[in-house]
DNA sequence: GATGAATGAGCATTCATTCAT
DNA sequence: GATGAATGAATGCTCATTCAT
């Protein structure tokens, strides 16, 4: 992404603040409905200086989508050895990241669709990255004889993820059934059940 | 929602005509994208007549959600006495549902959030009605102790069809690595597994 | 050009309200500097409603260019058999023309360049029409050896418009030094002492 | 034109600058559609410290301008006693000019229009000063009886310019019709025939 | 019931100019 | 003298909705 500034910390620091006051915007309202103007006026610049930073609406998504999906994405910890304990807490964390930022995992997949191709392959690339850190786990796992041999770490890492996600998408249907803990221990409970031996 | 004719069979057929031109325009563009302009020529209907069924366009996105939705809901069959039979059966013909029409669970999820509040309940409820067969399924899997008496049938119906739609909201990604037969059989695996005894 | 509106009547009509209402607009303040805003004010028009006649602001100057041509040529008169009285009335009813509509000419120069490569032929071609007429005259004066015969019709033709136009482009230098009748006493003067044998 | 700055030589040497850099842009995309911005690139400056040399783009305008005219004014020669040969290579010299300058001839005549009044006069003074090149050689061929006592000088000298000028501003018609050599031998039999006696 | 011309507020984007550094 | 970030009004164009026919 070109900025018209070529002062490369101020042209950081303008995007951060785009960024930042973009995606209240569109948890808001979504991507459409929100105006450049209002977005301007979020970020506390005019719009005219705006577009020094940024090219297009489009760029600011990438902007917005990019801060929301670092948001997103939890450290999952590292204190097990066991991969069964060291998959308990990356599901808790990351699951416990996902409620708390729901917003912006809920952002991230209601308007995916409106990224330009030529940035939709470095948001999948974060996401992928993020998913390696579940894949790991599991192959540890499947390694060691504690997680099924026949298991394919990238889709159940994938299923992992989506069952997090839900919390989020599903939030209407779920949240009047239970409350987030105990949505925790029973996601926990049928990830385990399925690559656990 | 309420009509300008009386005549509750053509309203039926026109509202019927209307989702069927709009689904389609918006799996095509998205909504915000599609004009009613567009909606009007596809369904083969002036503006004005169709104004005369539809009060707006949350209207014509409200029959297309609802037209849409139904389409992703394949018949989920009971050939089966067994619940892991029926089960796998159920999961194999949503599944494959799903996948042949993609682009309808896909228009569902990234769309949803447009409809207003007063619809969404509507579209919810075919939501759960689907997924109360899952849930009986796995209620009598349960009782028979075929089934974990611990899961929570709700919620693991939830995860399934969740698990189903990934494919669709995540193809870019997925079936870059493997194809839908492959993907069906590993889900199937991973679904049984967690809620086997 | 395509319209909106399929009433070819209507289109007809509209059309040629916005051709009347911009090219005054043209000639005030030139093509750039007038704002569609400003045009459908001046054609007493909704910008919406504008659009459904034309698909671009080029789109209204074609219209304006083709009205101002039209304005800017004269019917040339076929009183005379003789090929020199002729071409003087010709060059007579041309110049008085271009001298009465002198703001038209001077638009025709000024914002041709403004034309898309695709409307600029249709433009070109009404002026080539109408040389062509000067071209016959001049044509038949060398038949019948009133005119020298080295002459070429097709480049003496641009020249006298060119001259008579030029009244037009330079008037500011040019009124400051001659009224219009002296202009077209010497210009018929000039250009019958170069074609004459 | 006033400056911010009062070092003559300096104002100078950035005006000489902006022209420079301003006309190529204004032949490449017209004067609207080029920015303060794309100038200030083009001629190595930034944009604040151009305004210390120029009050507008209006001005940039007059500089690019009086650049643009004096390229396209070439030196008519004066190797010859004889009216009809001084002419015939006055013409030739002038017209080669244009032909080899011809953007910045067609600039002229279709910026023009954008010059604030006040700095009108200043350019057409430049012209009307090379115009009197022509009209000394025409009157001192009336003088010696060699041209038609009965043409005006300072209209004769303003066609045949205008007749030089009709190679850039017609060439998508003349060019397809002639060369440059052909185009010129033609104008001068043209010219001649009409001020000889 | 059906039509589609008309409305005008709203959109993303550009750009001449200013001014603190 | 020189810089370029900042301003905000203005631009071409779109579109949900209305309503006279």
């Amino acid at each position: 992404m070109r900025a018209t500034s070529k002062d490369k910390k101020l042209v950081e620091e303008r995007r951060q603040q785009i960024a930042d006051g973009a995606v209240r915007l569109f948890i808001e309202s979504g991507y459409e409905r929100t105006s450049m103007r209002e977005i301007a006026e979020a970020c506390e610049m005019s719009v005219g200086n705006m577009y020094n930073y940024v090219k297009s609406k489009e760029d600011v998504l990438f902007l917005a989508m990019d801060h929301a999906i670092r948001i997103g994405q939890a450290d999952i910890g590292n204190d097990h050895r066991d991969p069964a304990e060291a998959l308990k807490q990356a599901v808790t964390n990351s699951f416990g990241t996902m409620d708390k930022e729901q917003n912006y995992v809920l952002f991230i997949y209601q308007e995916a669709k409106n990224l330009p191709a030529r940035y939709r392959k470095r948001i999948l690339d974060l996401d992928r990255e993020y998913a390696a850190k579940f894949e790991d786990i599991l192959a540890e796992g499947i390694e060691k004889g504690v997680f099924r041999a026949d298991i394919n770490p990238f889709l159940v890492s994938q299923n992992i993820l989506t069952l997090g996600h839900m919390w989020a998408f599903r939030r209407w249907l779920l949240s009047g059934e239970c409350t987030f803990d105990k949505f925790l221990d029973q996601q926990l409970a049928f990830i385990l059940a399925s690559v656990s031996r």
